[in-house]
DNA sequence: ATAAACCCGAGTAAAATAGTCAAGTATCAT
DNA sequence: ATGATACTTGACTATTTTACTCGGGTTTAT
């Protein structure tokens, strides 16, 4: 059970573009140099990112992103979503009335898993990027 | 962010252990067959559960896997650190002062990452086989 | 015109996962 | 005693997923 680079990087990335979330647009090469994150892969990120509506472009010379919304009011599991970091804890489909094995009831375990999938989305569903950058005011990065 | 097999079927079959644990002593095969898991994978997963002293074994016909302690006090934590089942939410060694890519400094999402660890974490020290097994009393699998 | 940036799709090396397989040893029922 | 059942161990491997890279494009400020 572990967290895939692409939904970390997501989240670092969106939260050094708060930062700087100022009037000018930040540019991924600035995001990759401060962060060491490869810029190939940025922009990969960045394109979902963008898609979903997270982030804005401003293409051209002295380009970059912007936050497409109040870091309030994006929400982790916002970023999530966006890049496709899944939360996936049970094995059958979940709208299958299917057990995980093809057996026609849920297994043992279903419920369990299914709880902790809700356990842990409650916690992306809560922290936003506003809570992120003000834990981290103090710090130098 | 997903479980991987090992954790799933570990807790899988240790309910279904439970579940039969009366006098005798379930074979993996038994487990194998209701549990739809392949006897030789539960035979890798229980050398892990016996040596974490979670399970005890018993050789020769007729013999199989007993719990090595009440199901109240087996807590999915036990299980999932006696099978590996790594729940790993930061980039950078924990232990280490250094941030994830080398830098001199913890990441910007550091403490973000840590929080999350400890919120799945908490989950599995709260819930033991006992819970799993009272929740399916009514069900028959 | 040039350079800085975003944009897009394909391709790929490495790592992790999810097992399989082979060759045992112990114990019980008969 | 003997066979069958079941645990024990370690190595090996196919598949999948991850974590990128690469090559080409387009847009825009200066
Ligand atoms: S995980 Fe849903 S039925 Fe097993
Ligand atoms: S995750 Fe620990 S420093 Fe980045």
């Amino acid at each position: 059970m572990k967290l895939t680079t692409k939904g970390r990087y997501a989240v670092m990335a969106l939260a050094d573009l708060a930062r700087f979330n100022n009037i000018n647009p930040v540019s991924l090469r600035d995001i990759s140099l401060r962060q060491g994150i490869s810029l190939d892969y940025l922009e990969q990120i960045f394109s979902k990112l963008r898609k979903k509506e997270i982030v804005q472009s401003i293409r051209g010379t002295q380009g970059g992103y912007i936050l497409n919304k109040k870091a309030k009011e994006i929400k982790l599991i916002n970023i999530f979503e966006a890049v496709d970091e899944k939360i996936k804890t049970v094995q059958c489909k979940k709208e299958s009335k299917k057990g995980c094995n093809g057996k026609p009831t849920k297994c043992l375990t279903h419920d369990l898993w299914d709880e902790l999938e809700n356990h842990i989305t409650y916690f992306f569903e809560q922290k936003s990027l506003e809570d992120l950058i003000k834990d981290n005011l103090t710090r130098r990065v």
